[in-house]
DNA sequence: CAGACACATTTGTTTACGCGTATATATTGT
DNA sequence: ACAATATATACGCGTAAACAAATGTGTCTG
């Protein structure tokens, strides 16, 4: 997992919102298919591709399939991942992403993987520049 | 300038390589070329991709090309860099390029572009993952 | 103006990427 | 075993990117 690698993972915008999403806590393909709104077959690609990449780990949890952030990150991978929580704030579309997740956190269907309501501890602020 | 284009010029090792020397200060394509080994097309090219980016500006000062980063980077940017300035140091590569540059700044040439001298205040270090 | 130097751009080729469509695999419930 | 749901992968296509080699452009010096 080099530098080089992780600005590949986050070059498309389709797996930086992926990412950014995977922030707030696991999520399993169908919730993140339905934030995007994107077709499924092209988020399972690119979700693919980060697991190659090492940026996010699997967990098959019944049916689901459940992606999150690795628990313990490489060095360089964590400051990567406080500086894109920053920097996603100030565009709209990661913004919408957010809210949009809330609310499927807030009504969960009947038959539901439960990845949903789990939240992760915010990262800290990334530096600016001097 | 947002996340996606700030990503795309990273994502390529060459590329990585000029944005971290660039850190440490404003240089001439000459050096940049000389410290990366890399023939000066692909040097250039790449150079040129950056600042159609808005990730680089240019100045010219007689023969000699300079390139900076913007003095004042758009909010994102700052913090991008921030965080390379910390990821590189834990890779060879870009340890090495600065040491190649330092050679650089200590032994001028008689006839020289006087941009290898210039020092960039450091920037201040990036957050890590909480 | 001519020649040297620093850098940029064009050209042609190859490779990698992203997409939609279709199909395959895995798990659960009946 | 069969159907339904959730996810993954293969295929073919168009496009963008990267490269090497060659050529072009701007600037200084004599």
């Amino acid at each position: 997992m080099n530098l080089v690698r992780i600005h590949e993972c986050l070059c498309d915008r389709t797996r930086l919102r992926v990412v950014h999403l995977l922030l707030h806590g696991p999520l399993c393909v169908c919730h993140i298919q339905e934030v995007l709104g994107e077709p499924q077959a092209k988020v399972s690609r690119h979700l693919a591709y980060l697991r190659r990449s090492g940026m996010v780990q699997t967990e098959r949890r019944g049916k689901w399939m459940i992606y999150r952030l690795p628990a313990d990150p490489p060095p360089g991978l964590g400051a990567q991942l406080a500086c894109l929580q920053d920097a996603a704030a100030e565009e709209a579309v990661f913004r919408q992403d957010g809210q949009r997740l809330s609310k499927l956190r807030t009504k969960p269907g009947p038959d539901d993987p439960s990845c949903a309501r789990q939240a992760c501890p915010p990262r800290r602020r990334a530096a600016t520049r001097s």
